[in-house]
DNA sequence: CCGATTAAATTTGAAAATCAAATTAAATCG
DNA sequence: CGATTTAATTTGATTTTCAAATTTAATCGG
């Protein structure tokens, strides 16, 4: 009943497989301790249910040893196909991959508004959903699984949304929604826990059990992975980290509430504070702020420098609680690069408990726009890839 | 190899004994899946290895229905014997229990200074230890596990101190000096861990996954349930809520940086501003604070309510970053009554991230020092139980 | 007091799954 | 081209689970 033993094999060799790439049979049984007997078996069924391949051998030269080559085994990209989308201010975004995680096609819409009834916003990822599918010459049925990054306040488990700024409407059941309008299995999630799945599943978190993902654009996100899976709270709302508090009642967020870390280190923060000393209430923009400060500008300078000492505050605590081995900075738009200077990191260095052990590591990831939709394709290919092995259970040779 | 079937059902009826105290085979099939014939199988193994026994049924009007009766099962409490300590600043107490967890004996022991060299430290609870044995009849060879509560920075898996005020040395293998100098199986982890682990097995944390155990002292400690686990850190010394920033170059804590939140509402901190308020630098103690500002005195107030206030920030962090279905306020002292107000816990409510979904239920547990110890205790109960399935691998019936 | 009834616990026998060992397959070496 | 080497598969025994049948221990009703 429910998990039996040859789906916990199944599910164990599949993410080997998926973690290494490309890996023959003798390996997957030396790293799973599955003997080889078993994984002559289970790889069988593997393949027989299309989900992974045998690799052609095309380089000979290489393999100069002895005896029986070893022969490779990788997850079948053409089993199934994902989607992923981010909902973002007047854009959606969206990519294609196949079961293998490779990039097959990707596209992009601008939208005239940016906020949205449910339903007109499920009609307009349909759309672009079909016309995402059309370039790789296949239609909406094709798509074994979307997953789709909102801002917001979302309980991902169930696919729902407590609170957007692109949905007109709270509590809103939004991964049914679209679902069912679309006959797609949807997942949705907030989007800096799907950037945190990117990381783990395409970029610096692979092979890191426990590490925290925090990004800036115009809000601050945060996703935590701890022992592999992503943390989310028990209301399925935790990782607020721009609200966590910096300041007892300090400045005015946009939340509505007072003293949070995003209020000092947003945009619109800098903004805000920019305005107040110029005295110039228009065209101001944060280019000209840090540009400002960067030439040696006293009082963009305190702005900017005051943001980062506020950053530095929130890293460190969240290095505190957490103790995690890593922390990724990742952001696309480099407006936030006086955050992720090295003075910051220090400040944060020096405001964790001091052990004789190495903080823990923070590096950088700069990337393009669609990786928050490549992360919303990671997330529902963990799920396609758990209903396929659900799936197989009835299956016997 | 490693963990096999059996073993993991022999794990999953013993924590559900465990769980349930007291549970017929029936009950226990149903609620873990595990089939009849396998409960019977199982419960017979666990039954030749002493680990539980058949209850007796004294209450023979209890049962009035017809059919043959239930045999409850249930941990047999004469399997092992488990101590547990805290070392306190200038006192040790101790508590002995059986494997059911059940109270057998406790002892108490005051030091003349505060500060030992490990091998020292380990010599005095090797006393202790004997003198607590002998309470019930039995040597220190008898006691199956010795679990140490001690303030610091702790790395449990390893047993290592990396630092406390309880020790001479930084960087000591705790664990290892004790355990080899008793000879009995000992495990060291940071006080506030342990609260944690004896409400999870003891007291307000029994039957959830996921919660938060904030206690206060002299100091603020935390520990973090994520999933039916105690949650530590990738260094093992995560959830230092004490030393979280709630305050920009704020004030001076005792660890040396600034803004700590130990710094605004630990004992020392308030006594410090009611002295630089009083110009009275002697003779000022907490309670006269706490009693003044209740009386009315506006600067006690301003005192005391400030660090209700930093308190309710820092919580309020730690809802916004772990979103807990629970959190625990846990002390023996009702020092810090002034901290868990229902205006403070209001505050912290106040400044979450407002979803239509009820906030975490907070609780506060008020206990004797002797929780501490049964804290201990719980976590090397665990360990013992641990080694106990263990070592029942290589057995045939 | 005794057979019918009821429900828990155990036993039985079949099915599922793993693994060590033996065998087979596919390569290189000399 | 046979010996050697190593991966993969097959074989046969063992472990483990579970549904169904059986046994056990009680109450009920006459």
């Amino acid at each position: 009943m429910s998990v039996n033993q040859r789906e916990i094999g199944r599910r164990r060799l599949l993410a080997e497989i998926r973690a290494q790439k490309s890996i023959p049979r003798i390996d997957l049984a030396e790293r799973t301790g599955i003997s080889r007997a078993t994984v002559t078996t289970i790889t069988a069924e593997l393949l027989r249910e299309g989900l992974i391949e045998e690799e052609q051998r095309d380089s000979p030269d290489k393999d100069t040893r002895r005896g029986r080559p070893t022969v490779n085994l990788r997850i079948r990209g053409a089993a199934r196909l994902i989607a992923g989308a981010k909902i973002s201010n007047r854009a959606i975004s969206l990519v294609l991959l196949d079961f293998e995680g490779a990039h097959l096609a990707d596209h992009e819409v601008a939208l005239d508004k940016s906020v949205f009834a449910p339903a007109e916003l499920a009609a307009i990822l349909g759309a672009q959903l079909d016309a995402l599918a059309r370039k790789v010459g296949c239609g909406r049925a094709d798509v074994s699984g979307f997953g789709i990054g909102i801002a917001g306040i979302v309980d991902a488990p169930r696919g729902f949304v407590h609170w957007s700024p692109s949905l007109d409407a709270r509590n809103v059941e939004f991964a049914d929604v679209i679902g069912r309008q679309l006959s797609v299995p949807t997942y949705v999630d907030n989007d800096a826990n799907l950037v945190a799945v990117a990381e783990k599943t395409f970029g610096l978190g692979q092979g890191h059990s426990d590490f925290i993902v925090v990004t800036i654009e115009s809000g601050v996100g945060m996703g935590i992975y701890i022992g592999d899976e992503i943390y989310r709270g028990t209301r399925g709302c935790g990782a607020e980290f721009g609200h966590t508090k910096v300041h007892l009642d300090g400045a005015l967020c946009r939340c509505g509430q007072r003293g949070c870390l995003e209020a000092y280190v947003a945009d619109y923060a800098l903004l805000r504070e920019a305005m107040i000393a110029s005295g110039d209430h228009a065209g101001m923009v944060v280019d000209k702020v840090l540009s400002a400060a960067e030439a040696g500008d006293p009082v963009a300078k305190s702005i900017v420098d005051r943001a980062g000492r506020m950053f530095a505050m929130g890293l460190a605590n969240l290095v505190n609680i957490f103790d995690p081995e890593l922390i990724i900075l990742a952001g696309e738009q480099m407006l936030s690069s006086h955050l992720y200077a090295e003075e910051v990191i220090e400040a944060m260095r020096g405001s964790i408990v001091q052990i004789d052990k190495a903080p823990p590591e923070v590096v950088i990831h700069k990337w393009d726009n669609l990786m928050w939709a490549r992360g919303g394709a990671a997330y529902a290919l963990d799920k396609v890839q758990e209903r396929a092995l659900a799936d197989m259970v009835d299956y016997a040779g």
